[in-house]
DNA sequence: TCTGGGGTCCTAGGACCC
DNA sequence: TCTGGGGTCCTAGGACCC
């Protein structure tokens, strides 16, 4: 049978759900800024109007901001992750197959569906979205997922598509391919763009004719299956099953400079629990132990450092105790005193299913139960009422170096009003 | 004062083995 | 005349995504 993907994109997801519950900022210019209020990580259709560009530092910007009234927040992610999961869980009414592909993309199988009323049904999909969840979409429709998502960067472009459009077969497709600039088709970033350009490939047309060894010989397989998909030769699947994470990263930046071995430790161990935590709840353990800090790039007159290193576990772990020591020595390692940090992060590799550890003849009744059963209410609790209620002491409570969230709306959908259900193994 | 955080995949090249 | 060569594993680095 023939493949045929639908794309589903929220428009300006993190602003569209500000302004589900705060319907003041319609037609307003909004933006959102990542952790610590740093860059704009999403920009109203009027702030965008103004010319604010995607991770445009906020700091660069605060007359613009002012003069137009801008509305200006922090992100919450909270807020954020919930809305995601009604709008995912409205979109797989529609269809038995989906991939959630980020917080605010799935691509929907429509495999077998009737060709000739894909359009109708996609316009059925946006608007029960905006009507159960608020959240406003937009739908491209492809024979291959490139297709797909080039088709709906096509529906938000023109007005009078109504935030539809279908790809599939279209009589104008040279047409289409040649009004995409290259730099838009999906998996081309910056870097290929320009080499791209610096060749005469210029639009997803170009691309689509450009020969597949020269394509192979510069941009490696993956340039190559992208120029096939734009042919309609379909080289990614849907992926439905998520895959269990390779590697599991924690990192922030801090609200200031932070000098001291103490709070750095304080700073690590909180990034090793919400490491911990992951890797736990895909019920996994970890063999290494990737730790580094770093100073301020952006201030190239204080003095510069950043180190990483390395702990091979002598069996893999989940518990978050032990994580956190291991984590520490090898902070010891790498701290210089002296310096203004800015960053400091944990990366979990060598990941392996929990149920599966190879034991050696020093570990015989590994992982212990206690510890086992510990961590288990630990994260039923903090699933429950929040993360952070219940932390480790080696986290600190003071938390000076906490990044900056000044304007931080309120918890809409995930305080006190709602009981996550929590499956029992 | 002030510039995010988390992932994926691929390739080249070195080490090592036979 | 003319410094073996092929396979495998690992790592660092570079590209991409949202």
């Amino acid at each position: 049978m023939k493949n045929l993907f639908a794309l589903v994109d929220c428009n300006n997801f993190y602003v569209s759900c500000e302004r589900v519950f705060n319907p003041r900022l319609e037609g307003r210019a909004v933006v959102v800024l990542s952790n610590n209020d740093g860059c704009v990580i999403a920009r109203s259709n009027e702030a965008k109007a103004l010319g604010i560009k995607m991770g445009a530092p906020a700091f660069q910007h605060k007359d613009l901001f002012r003069k137009n009234g801008v509305l200006v927040y922090s992100s919450n992610y909270a807020l954020y992750g919930d809305m995601s999961q009604r709008v995912m869980e409205t979109l797989g009414r529609f269809t038995p197959r989906i991939e959630i592909y980020s917080i605010d993309e799935a691509f929907l199988s429509l495999e077998g569906f009737d060709s000739t009323s894909l359009t109708e049904y996609a316009h059925l999909i946006r608007s029960t979205a905006k009507k159960w969840t608020g959240i406003p979409v937009s739908i491209g429709i492809g024979p291959t997922k490139t297709l797909a998502k080039l088709a709906s960067k096509v529906a938000k472009k023109y007005r009078k598509l109504n935030g539809v459009f279908d790809l599939t077969d279209h009589p104008a497709m040279e047409k289409i391919l040649d009004s995409v600039d290259v730099g838009d088709v999906w998996g081309i970033g910056p870097r290929y763009r320009t080499f791209l350009v610096r060749h005469g490939i210029r639009s997803a047309l170009d691309l689509n004719r450009a020969g597949d060894i020269w394509v192979k010989k510069h941009m490696t397989v993956m340039g190559l299956r992208t120029v096939k998909e734009l042919r309609g030769i379909p080289c990614f699947g849907l992926e439905e099953l998520p895959v269990p994470r390779k590697g599991i990263m924690s990192s922030r930046s801090f609200g200031r400079p932070v000098e001291s071995l103490e709070e750095l430790k304080q700073a690590l161990a909180t990034y090793v629990s919400r490491a911990a935590e992951k890797l736990r709840s895909q019920r996994s353990a970890a063999a290494i132990v990737h730790v580094f800090l770093l100073t301020n790039r952006f201030k190239p007159r204080e003095p510069q450092y950043g180190n990483s290193s390395t702990a091979i576990l002598p069996i893999p772990m989940d518990y978050t105790p032990n994580l956190i020591r291991w984590a520490h020595r090898q902070l010891g390692k790498i701290y210089k005193p002296g310096y203004r940090y800015k960053k400091t992060g944990v990366f979990l590799t060598e990941i392996v299913p929990r149920d599966r550890i190879q034991l050696n003849l020093f570990t015989q009744n590994y992982p212990h139960e206690k510890n086992r059963k510990i961590m288990r209410v630990v994260d039923l609790i903090n699933a429950r009422w929040g993360t952070d209620t219940v932390r480790y002491g080696a986290e600190g409570t003071q938390k000076e170096w906490k990044m900056r969230r000044n304007l931080l709306s309120p918890r809409y959908t995930t305080q006190w009003s709602e009981i996550p259900v929590v499956k029992s193994e």
